[in-house]
DNA sequence: AACCAGGACGTGA
DNA sequence: TCACGTCATGGT
């Protein structure tokens, strides 16, 4: 069909699904403990330095866990006034790891969390590097990759466990392929037919769209049994 | 009642 | 380098 499958995914994807309006932002206003704004349609985000910092801790909070368990957490941060570097210095560190409780491994991500808030702090505003990122304990690829495509708007692609499982389903890379090559195999293939003007929301709608897809259909083995893309991918 | 969730790290081979 | 155990809560 396409000489470019993985564009080709991108379109079918984004015609099925819509746009995703990653990264969302809690809604502490509404009651809802559960509630998020995904800002759909609205590139122009994070918008101030607190949106910034919560996209970070969310990149911590979600590693091997649920995003609705890392809402809650981000909610109770919130009701203790937390959700910036201040706030949480401000807080005892067991009232800090039972506020982000719901989002488990709370000893290792207390620690983790704290330890780059004094990163965050240095960095006054200005982007951090990839390599810096990746020098903090706690930050694996995909978080760096998370932290600076979401709250820094930078070009960088996310892949995570999902896109590997998805882009191997339809035979685009190859079973064991590490994080290096998946990333590069996507920017490459992206690079080649996007404006480099669109390359960073195509990015965010991109693994936020291999998310949602992910949820139904590579969950649970066997992945992509009732997946409709393997019709069209080739 | 197992299995999975928008992973990362430490260890020993 | 790589396979494997560990970290922990919550939903299905």
């Amino acid at each position: 069909m396409s000489k470019n499958k993985i564009f080709t995914l991108y379109k079918i994807l984004y015609k099925t699904y819509g746009q995703q309006g990653w990264w969302p932002l809690i809604n502490y206003d509404k009651k809802d403990v559960n509630s998020l704004d995904y800002h759909i349609g609205n590139y122009s985000f994070p918008k101030t330095e607190s949106e910034v910092f919560e996209i970070c801790l969310g990149a911590f909070l979600t590693q091997n866990v649920a995003f609705t368990s890392v809402v809650k957490s981000l909610h109770n941060l919130k009701t203790l006034n937390a959700l910036t570097p201040q706030g949480i210095k401000n807080l005892d560190q067991e009232s800090f790891k039972l506020a982000i409780k719901p989002s488990g491994y709370f000893n290792q991500k207390s620690k983790y969390i704290l330890g780059f808030l004094h990163f965050f702090e240095t960095l006054n505003g200005t982007t951090p590097t990839r390599e810096a990122l990746l020098g903090i304990k706690g930050i694996g690829e995909e978080t760096a990759e998370s932290i600076l495509l979401y709250a820094y708007n930078q070009e960088e692609f996310v892949v995570d466990a999902y896109t590997k499982r998805v882009l191997f389903s339809l035979k685009l890379i190859s079973e064991k392929s590490k994080y290096e090559e998946v990333k590069a195999t996507m920017q490459e293939a992206l690079e080649s037919c996007i404006p480099k003007v669109q390359r960073i929301k195509v990015y965010q709608e991109y693994h936020a769209l291999i998310v949602h897809h992910a949820k139904n259909h590579y969950s649970r083995k066997p992945y992509g049994k009732e997946c409709m893309l393997h019709l069209f991918v080739y």
